[in-house]
DNA sequence: TCATTATATAATAATTTACTTATATATAAA
DNA sequence: TTTATATATAAGTAAATTATTATATAATGA
């Protein structure tokens, strides 16, 4: 792998809110708004940790109504089948709202 | 692996200076001198980057009177395995001075 | 001993990153 | 329509990171 596109991906992961996000996705796809509640953080910032995750294309989103659910791209790149395999899941990451959908 | 633990092995090798250095270690111990050549970056700098990796388990020094040889430690985590499959050896980071001993 | 060389540490400057608040956009519902 | 809600983007600020220069330490050789 060439090492600027590693420098990528790793850049994108080698953070503790971001490595949440990821822990939440692994039960599945995870809407935005239940993010906010996990982190503790402003909505925008959880929008910008996202935003990470898709350019390093780690993830993706699918709109739903108002909401968006992301979750992980199916096919990740070696390096991240391994990182994300070290990933523990993380539980109560599930839509309390109506967004379940 | 504990999200916190994880993060911090992430952040040492997030950075394309010290995933160099990772690739000229590939091939064997290095000494401090020749890396301050491929890098291409201060003295100090390259000290402050070859402390990070150690701090962080990843690498490891052997002293060869006033140099200094750093090499990958023999027992990485899991992580880490996959993660340096994942770097491409960098050639031509073989001691030119004296310091091969 | 004194000068030289290799590396590490300290102090600080420059850059990058990750927040915050404010605002925009888009959908849904009244 | 108008209002409310979910998310994204913009702008600004705080915090963390990475560089530099200056200095310390430790080993070698004259």
């Amino acid at each position: 792998m060439e090492h600027l596109l590693l420098e990528k991906q790793l850049k994108a992961v080698a953070d503790l809110n971001r490595i949440k996000l990821l822990a939440c996705m692994k039960n599945g796809e995870v809407c935005v708004c239940d993010f906010v509640d996990v982190l503790g953080i402003s909505q925008p910032a959880v929008s910008q940790h996202l935003r990470k995750l898709k350019e390093a294309g780690i993830v993706t989103e699918r709109k739903v109504g108002t909401w968006k659910h992301y979750r992980l791209v199916e096919d990740q790149t070696p390096l991240m089948i391994g990182i994300l395999q070290q990933i523990q899941p993380m539980g109560s990451c599930q839509c309390k709202t109506s967004c379940t959908n």
